[in-house]
DNA sequence: TAAATAAATGTGTTCGCACACAGTTTTTTG
DNA sequence: CAAAAAACTGTGTGCGAACACATTTATTTA
């Protein structure tokens, strides 16, 4: 603090006055030649970094980001990146960033256009998106495009070229699905079968089971010294619960030796119940997403391992993202794929417990 | 920013000057009791939060943080936790953060004094220190309770009661045990054993040995009816090859049926090179640290499992944990154990990488 | 060459807060 | 009850940067 350099130092150093300084910092122009290599001679020498307090203090503009998210109805995975929103805004909130919320049903593409319009309506500088309805989407975003107005998606991938697209940050599914059978393998013998599973109604992230099964077949392919055979299984309605268990017990009694299981999307809890109620008890079985209902299973240790995407710091990142991207001037990494960690019983509460997502900001 | 409230506000509702205002807020005394009522139910009203950024720059003092950590040679553990730092710095300094090091070696306890005593010379407002000498950490910490500097320990856990310790910011050992354990029990079957072995000089950290061997032996305890045996083994000079070699070779010919083992140390690379002079590449491996040899052995699978102990974070968070003590006034957990991340070749990327520990500051 | 115009440069105000100091009111003392 | 002391309150300045505006200097035009 006390021998850091200030523009007024480079000024005295350049041997002009601090406006002529500030001129040339931000390039406004109407400066002469040498009065510009005076200044920028004296920052070589000086080493000077703009106290970003001060700087958006005296700026003291709004950033206003909106963010267009599915509703947190039915589990509680939305939530998570909302609160990661949420409390990213606490920690900049200062610099003078602010979020409005544009919510929408998961099945819902009329409620995401009408939304997104919304948004549109107003002057934002930024939008979180989950790009869930490709189409949808793509349109949203070249209109932003137009706007000048950056985003952030989260979530969902989506290809975009040459746009404003500030990052993407979320899970790499491929790799997930390559670590959840490294897992089951770990816990398999020779001559078992491996199950890969797909519960769900598959309205949307088809893309992501597209890519876990890629992921999770490659890795017994690679390793197909270890003898163990891969079975694919589908299972659209996880609230049929009937239709499930019959499901199960066709596909075990046809295949007695799958001992272990991979579902592919947060509904391990739908597996238990059936494998409950099939009275079978000794298969090994990975999952995904801290969700409620998976962990307690995690805890009673009828789940050995869920892969954690991170939603909360989907969130949290893409706030963060934004204030370093708008703020510092610092151009962010595209792709920004999430840790998958491995949560057991062991060590789940590190994971579910926020302590330390709460935290500063910035790169 | 725009409909945020200032004090200035305040003042106007309290119908009194922003002097008094701040006189309240800040406790400072000299305010009738009638005005610090008007001030007290106007703030009520209002919900007024400080503006951070204002506040420090107006408050215009340096904070001077002293680090007393262990040198970083021979390997790369002591490199992260200073990187965390210096990481954490890039983020605060703009709001007057300042960190000195003092370096000692690890096996040095005078070097250790020695550091400590020029950090009491100087005038510091906050030390993170690595207490690895026990008596000495503790005779250097209580003078700076009588000096009010306050101090957070990192990686090496010490019981200090009404102290000026902000916090203990480091694993779990016992935990990190009983992981290790429940990975090793995942991939062994009935009727075979699992050793865990602590290889290291003992100089210092044997509580954390300690720990962690009662916490994987906890874990076969409640687990017996997995039917796996647990072997306990040694080994004190981890530079020692031909000890090592020797030492394997006589515990996995007296138990052949040893098919997994837990390195409680950053050794585990010493065990897979033992072991391949022993021409041994059926057992299961589990050990700490992403130190640059444990993951190479884990990119090419003679290791399976490393417990990351998250040693940047542990620089990363003394930093931001001063900063929101002495600078947000928000009084942090004593005690933060980080998460004990489960690291396997699939997945050691992301821990590795430190895209998503360069982040903003701030609970 | 003077006047008009354009270009360049310096000064002053603002952001919200902290703190010093001056100014005002109340209380105490002789 | 006046003077002195204490208690209280308001105003002003500075933190570092951003930007508006006033002022100075250089260039063009008549």
């Amino acid at each position: 603090m006390k021998d850091r350099i200030r523009i007024k130092d480079i000024a005295i150093v350049a041997g002009v006055s601090p406006g002529t300084v500030d001129r040339v910092l931000h390039k406004r122009g109407n400066v002469s030649k040498k009065s510009e290599e005076k200044v920028l001679k004296a920052l070589e020498s000086l080493d000077y970094s703009p106290n970003v307090l001060a700087s958006v203090l005296a700026y003291n503009k709004e950033w206003k980001i909106a963010a267009l998210i599915p509703n947190e109805y039915k589990d509680s995975f939305w939530n998570q990146p909302k609160d990661g929103i949420l409390k990213a805004l606490q920690v900049v909130k200062d610099y003078g960033v602010t979020v409005d919320f544009f919510h929408f049903m998961e099945n819902n593409e009329e409620e995401f256009v009408r939304q997104s319009e919304a948004i549109l309506e107003k002057t934002y500088n930024c939008v979180i998106v989950s790009p869930i309805f490709t189409e949808q989407s793509i349109s949203f975003l070249k209109k932003c495009d137009q706007k000048d107005i950056h985003y952030v998606l989260i979530n969902t991938y989506l290809d975009l070229e040459d746009s404003n697209l500030i990052c993407y940050i979320g899970q790499d599914s491929y790799h997930s699905g390559t670590l959840g059978a490294k897992l089951l393998a770990f816990g398999l013998s020779a001559g078992e079968s491996a199950m890969i599973c797909h519960v769900e109604e598959l309205v949307y992230n088809s893309q992501h089971l597209i890519d876990k099964e890629r992921g999770f077949k490659d890795y017994f392919k690679e390793h197909h010294d270890l003898g163990i055979n891969v079975i694919t299984g589908h299972f659209e309605n996880p609230y049929d619960t009937v239709g499930m268990y019959n499901f199960f017990k066709k596909h075990l009694t046809k295949c007695p030796n799958i001992k272990g299981i991979f579902i592919s999307t947060s509904r391990a809890f739908h597996v238990v119940n059936a494998l409950k109620k099939l009275g079978i008890s000794d298969l090994k079985l990975v999952g995904y997403d801290l969700i409620d209902e998976n962990l307690t299973y995690l805890e009673s240790e009828e789940i050995d391992f869920l892969i954690n995407q991170n939603p909360f710091k989907q969130g949290y990142l893409a706030v963060i993202n934004i204030f370093n991207f708008l703020i510092r001037k610092i151009e962010p990494n595209k792709l920004q794929h999430l840790p998958l960690d491995v949560v057991m019983k062991e060590n789940a509460n590190y994971y579910t417990d926020r302590q330390f997502e709460e935290m500063p900001i910035v790169m």
